[in-house]
DNA sequence: TTCTCTGTTTGATCCAGGTCAAACAGGGTC
DNA sequence: GACCCTGTTTGACCTGGATCAAACAGAGAA
């Protein structure tokens, strides 16, 4: 409940919103003309700091809001009453937090930030408001929504049918994209996450995930120094999701 | 292609729309009020019939509307490259289909009938036209996407964290909640998917499911005739699910 | 500098579930 | 009736990844 009660930080100079984020087009403003982001921006004039560690919400709160993450990152989980943790995703920054308390008014799963992070928070009865007025605001919402869909389902596929080193072959990949699509290097980035959240984000135990990484680095895939990667052959990368084994 | 050449069937007398659908409170009307749903009744005027084995829809197929279960049932899963299917889900009366496509406006997945069926075609411009209009509509179609969500998180939890039994124990938990859901027994009910198609759902092989069904009638938990079941012991079911194991 | 704490790597062994194979059961057709 | 054909069950064996255990590496703290 600790994360619950953490009163949202309002940033003083309000001129940092939509209309001025760099991460429109990754974000809910897609598609939006400048007069519609101009009406986003009042509806996302809270913000929140979330620090290392930090719950920007918990299971079984309330759901008031979405949340898009402006700088850092998160993870979501689920846990079992006997305490297990089923990691469901990494977010990055544009991506949208919370999409699962809609259903029952109540969060479904944990966010936890993995570095310092901000986010935006977006009031879900106003974006609902806003959306009824805004039609690319409401279009760009559910492609929000359905691409989450679509990304679980990649994960069922991933954890019900590849094998460990396909697995973690297509979580660096998709990392990978994602960082491009920030503008990063596709080839060298910083992982935010534990061996044990990515195992657990896999299906895999976080000794499976070390080996499959040693594996990489001693097959010329990858160079791995702790949370530091460098992907050297991304085609290799690929080859090795699509052909499974050579049984 | 030839599940989406198949011509929609529009039925002749349409009295039997939302209006007059008994599905109303587990699907797209719920919440609306009277006049709302005569509203909705116009725009949900047509319906296809979907033979057993038949697609709905395909994977890469453009997307224009989704579809509501009227009678029968359906699988939906995503194929890689070297024939790797997994199932992403099975789908009963009253729930949605193709939520998926809304983020690429093209389908992700194929959606096959497991037996007879008939959907409700809903156009989805036509949808996000009236609720912009008639807000309870709009809210309940977003607590029916973040329902998906839910649920698919569900499954990766049962996919990244579960032991065989407890998965198939899950399985039919969920069913039969949701054969209650519709007024049916929650004890008895006919599976209308293989084995083997379960197992693709829950990440095992086909013998692995027929052996731990095997194992639950040994115990005395469930009465299994080929496709018929019958769940003699709900409460033990579920303490299958919450202790893994006696170790 | 050393100590501690958390996360990572690597090795040795084990076992749940996969694989291969054969028998079986029910439903439809001739 | 006999004959498929598809889906299911069961048995015997194998293996990928889990488990257990120990060493190691970097980041802070004192």
């Amino acid at each position: 409940m600790k994360g619950a009660s953490v009163v949202p930080i309002t940033v003083a100079g309000l001129k940092s919103a939509c209309s001025q984020c760099n991460l429109q087009e990754l974000c809910l403003p897609f598609g939006l003309d400048d007069s519609e982001i101009n009406r986003l921006d009042e509806l996302v004039a809270t913000r929140r700091k979330v620090k290392r560690q930090q719950h920007l919400y918990r299971a079984g709160e309330a759901f008031e809001a979405i949340y898009a993450i402006r700088t850092g990152s998160f993870k979501t989980d689920v846990i079992l009453e006997d305490g297990r943790e089923q990691v469901t995703g990494f977010q990055m920054t544009g991506e949208i937090l919370g999409l699962d308390g809609i259903s029952s008014e109540h969060h479904s799963c944990n966010a936890v930030a993995l570095e310092d992070s901000e986010v935006c928070i977006i009031p879900f009865a106003k974006l609902e408001e806003l959306s009824r007025e805004v039609e690319a605001l409401q279009h760009q919402f559910h492609k929000v929504m359905s691409r989450e869909i679509v990304r679980d389902h990649g994960v069922m596929m991933l954890l019900g049918s590849m094998r460990a080193e396909e697995r973690l072959a297509a979580f660096l990949l998709n990392m990978s994209q994602r960082f491009t699509a920030r503008g990063f290097s596709p080839a060298e980035f910083h992982l935010r996450m534990t061996r044990e959240e990515i195992g657990s984000y896999l299906g895999l135990k976080l000794e499976t995930v070390s080996r499959a990484f040693s594996r990489f680095q001693e097959d010329g895939l990858v160079s791995v120094q702790q949370k530091h990667i460098r992907i050297l052959d991304i085609p290799g990368l690929k080859k090795l999701m699509h052909h499974p084994q050579v049984t």
